[in-house]
DNA sequence: TAAATAGTGTCTGTAAGACAGTATAAA
DNA sequence: TTTATACTGTCTTACAGACACTATTTA
């Protein structure tokens, strides 16, 4: 079928066949910062193609479903998180659609960034009926390529998620979507050196930030030296002019 | 067919009918500076649904394309432009995906942003066969609703669209896509002026923007008027720290 | 010469970056 | 008391915003 004869189609009546049609994922890019570093979700394939390597969360968008409701009911399943219960950040982040991207017939992704709150604790990543094992892995290891190479143009996709929420957190609080809803400065500063992987000067880190969060008042308890630290929510308001992000990385 | 069905296949083989399908659109938020203005282009269904309506130009994406590839033909196909001979910005927008956007039946549309670089002079939009008459819009006066709003969820492209696109003006010079090859700092004021729907300080953007430009040596005819401008050209660097954008819009 | 536009100079206030210094609490 | 962390103060430099002024060209 050539280009006019589907606008054809597509104006007067749909005839099933007549144009193209594609099979639609949503894959999840997730992110959640344990020990300091930025971890990613990935799960093994336990079938061909690209049986062995590691690859993003995903599956098949249901016939009544959006591709945001997938990636929400896909979070759950591989996670195994009540999302009800548990702060989570979901955006869009870009559709991959290259015709031969998956070598057994044409899939189309739709790539989700979601950013899970934790006190660096990882939930398990139980994976999906295709996914012999599953689990956390260092971001900035993966994309350098000290492990092996992720499945389909899942490397890519993990990059350009990557690229998305450094961005971000340049100019907004989304970084303390990584946190619980209260935190610290020292907190959503170490977010902040896990995503950019790059250090942060303490003081000005708190200069500038503590306008753009709600004080709750409360403090946390001291940990072992050092004094208590300032509990802080987070609020919508975008940073103006934005955080500097660190040369070099 | 459920979930965890559908995750089966996947993992195993593909059978025609097991797993959910869909038909893939490209559809073109295409924007373009007039008369100081910011104008997208349209096209008026002349068939059900919402026919007689303004709508997104679009089509499907074929068989052995990629979602940019098609709004790449997409886009010569409406304009009649030779996209070799000219300079076009394109960039994924992002992907809608609501299960009953379109009454007929599923369609997954893959939004572009365009920029159309042009010296005030719009080019004819053809529009496709399912268009009774396309033409410019001004952006602000279809999202205002001082005219009919548009067919499906296109309202909401074009409004993210322009939000992409005036956010993006923020820190980079990818407004300089919306005018020809070389141009004077007045014209990248003007587009500014359109996109932002705000007036700028000429002195004050003059003094920003010039770090960022490549000067080419050249100098304008001068207008009715006034002295001659310098011409610059467009350079890939970010604007740090970003261009304020006036309050209250 | 008048008018219109291009571009520069100057002043002020804000804040980023660097870093020293003080406060608080646990070991 | 020592140590580790949290947070504030100070100094310098940079630059955005406001706006006046000069330069250049056409009518």
């Amino acid at each position: 079928m050539n280009g006019s004869e589907a606008e054809k189609d597509y104006l007067q009546s749909y005839q099933p066949g007549d144009y193209p049609s594609v099979a639609l994922t949503a894959d999840l890019v997730v992110f959640a910062v344990s020990g300091g570093v930025l971890q990613v979700a990935l799960v093994r394939r336990g079938s061909h193609p690209f049986k062995g390597q590691l690859a993003l969360p995903g599956g098949f968008v249901g016939p009544m479903e959006s591709a945001d409701d997938a990636a929400h009911r896909e979070l759950a399943e591989e996670t195994g998180l009540d999302l009800g219960h548990l702060p989570v950040h979901i955006e869009q982040l870009a559709t991959y659609s290259a015709p031969l991207r998956d070598p057994r017939m044409r899939v189309v992704s739709v790539a989700h960034l979601v950013l899970l709150a934790t006190d660096g604790t990882l939930p398990d990543v139980t994976g999906g009926s295709d996914a012999a094992d599953a689990g956390w892995y260092p971001v900035y290891e993966i994309l350098t390529g000290k492990r092996t190479s992720l499945a389909f143009d899942h490397s890519l996709i993990l990059l350009e998620g990557l690229n998305r929420l450094a961005g971000k957190m340049e100019y907004t609080t989304v970084g303390s979507q990584l946190l619980p809803g209260e935190f610290t400065l020292t907190q959503l500063r170490t977010v902040y050196e896990a995503v950019w992987n790059a250090p942060m000067a303490p003081g000005n880190f708190t200069r500038k930030m503590t306008p753009q969060l709600e004080d709750t008042g409360k403090k946390t308890r001291a940990a072992a030296g050092g004094a208590p630290a300032a509990l802080f929510r987070a609020t919508e308001g975008h940073i103006h002019p934005p955080l500097a992000r660190p040369r070099g990385q």
